[in-house]
DNA sequence: ATACCGATTGGCT
DNA sequence: GCCAATCGGTATC
């Protein structure tokens, strides 16, 4: 368990204009707050843009994935099986399409926002899995495209990022991504998952379909 | 206009 | 471990 630290300093863009490799485990252990709730994040999956198969930019911009190809700061939250919107945080050079999925995370403040969200489940299953961090956030399309390093002037921000306590290297984990398909889906090609060693809160794995490409 | 499919989850065997 | 749910996005005709 954490404890929020009394100043906590937003990270700023520069940190996020990197590629989504080196950010994604320099996540772990940050703090993500929105909308009155805070998570300490434990698990994270790096999508690298168009050259990346298992990436929604593998076919180029469309509608949904204007904002992976946009600067970095920005969210891309996308809503899959019907039932489920995944947060992405956007990284990167403009143009690169590279992005962090958030996969888990441990709620530190806003537990009873929380608690209504998700009902009777285990507090360790809060957010633990993208679907359930972003049910457990509240996080829907309207959320899409929001820029979360902008200044603080004038409107309340509710989506920010803050140093927090990132990891020691001998708690960083790295693996597979989780149920990514297409070419290489079987993950190994792209062991680009990143958790805390130990945390109840990250997702069990599940490996990807292997899919050729559509002609 | 229509068909296919998913960066998942929860329930059941 | 297996599988249905459920619907917006994308590709295809």
């Amino acid at each position: 368990m954490s404890s929020v630290t009394t100043v906590d300093a937003r990270l700023p863009r520069e940190f996020f204009a990197r590629p989504s490799v080196e950010v994604a485990p320099d996540l772990l252990g940050r703090y993500l707050s929105f909308g009155g709730v805070v998570l300490r994040l434990t698990e994270v999956e790096a999508y690298a843009g168009e050259l990346d198969p298992g990436s929604h930019a593998y076919r180029g911009v469309t509608p949904r994935t204007r904002p992976m190809f946009g600067p970095a700061g920005f969210t891309y939250v996308y809503f899959t099986y019907g039932h489920h919107w995944c947060v992405n945080l956007v990284v990167g050079q403009e143009g690169s399409a590279s992005a962090v999925l958030l996969r888990a995370g441990e709620v530190v403040a806003g537990t009873e926002l929380v608690r209504q969200r998700r009902g009777l489940v285990r507090e360790r299953d809060w957010a633990r899995g993208p679907g359930r961090l972003g049910q457990a956030l509240a996080m829907t399309k309207e959320h899409t495209g929001r820029d979360f390093c902008r200044p603080l002037l004038g409107e309340p921000i509710d989506l920010v990022v803050t140093e927090g306590e990132p990891v020691e290297p001998r708690q960083l984990r790295i693996g597979p991504r989780v149920g990514v398909s297409g070419p290489g889906g079987d993950g190994t090609a792209y062991p680009w998952r990143f958790w805390v060693d130990g945390d109840p809160s990250v997702s069990a794995y599940r490996p990807g379909v292997v899919r050729r490409r559509r002609a």
